[in-house]
DNA sequence: CCCCACATATATCGAATTGATATATGTGGG
DNA sequence: CCCACATATATCAATTCGATATATGTGGGG
């Protein structure tokens, strides 16, 4: 998903400053699903002011900086419709955790154990996170996406809670130095 | 996760080359969780071998391009013990699919029923080459992985199944040019 | 039999994006 | 009184991506 294609989505739910992105980005609803840096946010608004699919109103109050506020016209309209009509993107999930799942034979016991503890701990308090927007905003895309969100933790949390022990007791089972293919149908070349 | 620490724990699992890597990050049970471009791996191993974190033989057999083997060195499985017993960052989860249904009521129903169709032949599809994998590999920690992996999309597909036309159903719901906050409290200044 | 598509393999380069930092100002806590 | 923090925009070096170039062997279709 590009920053364009956000920032219009957005936009089509009301006037904001890039600022004001940035946050919905990083706190509420939408944060667990897309992110952008100021550095590409504000260059992205210019150029859509450019192309006039949005422009902006410049909102200069007492004791405050500046606000550049942005609304889409008619024709950044069309291209949000016409760029949400498109099947969307499979999504990304990256994850260092499971680099460590990986790993876990060549690691120490400690290391896996804090790992799995402090995961447990991280996906708790996202759960919650989710569970109080739940109970105050009752729209409906919103409580839709939330639940989803909900759903998604709720499961993530039972399987580390039944698996972790699992996991941790992998730990340091290769000999050092040992070799351990993650995908032998993934080495070319002429390996014998 | 960066892509030096993904490489050095690939490569303390036996040696391999940058097309190897590549190759381990798009198909096999590691291919969910990280992955990287061409453009970045070669001048990281390139970097890695300056700074002798590991050391590469040539190898050019006859009828095949040459090809550069990579394996860590003492000081570069160090380097990744080290990398990894830092807590792990928390998961990156980007959905185009989480944008479009926070759009639903601004969205004609066919497109987002096309969607949640394709969305689900998607996850399906994922998981049944998790199962695959699942059913031929059985090394400990690569069926934690699989098993995790296949736990997600299992609750996934289960959710979009109870809830997808519930989705559906917001389709066209907004007035059009009508106002709708994302995240109330995620709009600053002095909106009034 | 020829050609094209594909897989193997490394490498480079422009474009996009991040992460850090600069700038300016008001507020609240220690 | 000072420092940290929130508001707000902007820029820049460094990272990373996505596309492309290069070279070669294999297998399938016409």
């Amino acid at each position: 998903m590009n920053i364009r294609t956000a920032c219009l989505a957005l936009l089509a739910h009301g006037e904001a400053s890039g600022y004001d992105l940035k946050k919905r980005w990083t706190e509420g609803p939408f944060s667990r699903f897309f992110d952008a840096s100021f550095g590409s946010i504000y260059p992205t608004l210019a150029k859509l002011e450019q192309e006039g699919l949005v422009l902006f109103r410049q909102e200069g109050q007492a004791g405050k900086p500046l606000r550049k506020v942005y609304s889409l016209t008619e024709s950044g309209r069309q291209a949000f419709m016409e760029a949400l009509s498109a099947p969307p993107e499979p999504d990304v999930f990256r994850s260092a955790f499971a680099l460590l799942a990986l790993c876990a034979p060549f690691l120490p016991a400690q290391v896996l154990e804090r790992a799995i503890e402090v995961r447990l701990n991280d996906q708790r308090a996202e759960l919650a996170e989710l569970e109080a927007i739940a109970s105050t905003d009752t729209r409906a895309p919103i409580s839709w996406l939330v639940a989803w969100g909900i759903h998604h933790f709720r499961s993530d949390i039972a399987f580390l809670e039944a698996k972790g022990a699992e996991l941790a007791a992998m730990a340091g089972s290769a000999e050092p130095g040992g070799t351990y293919e993650v995908c032998p149908s993934c080495t070319s070349g002429a390996d014998a």
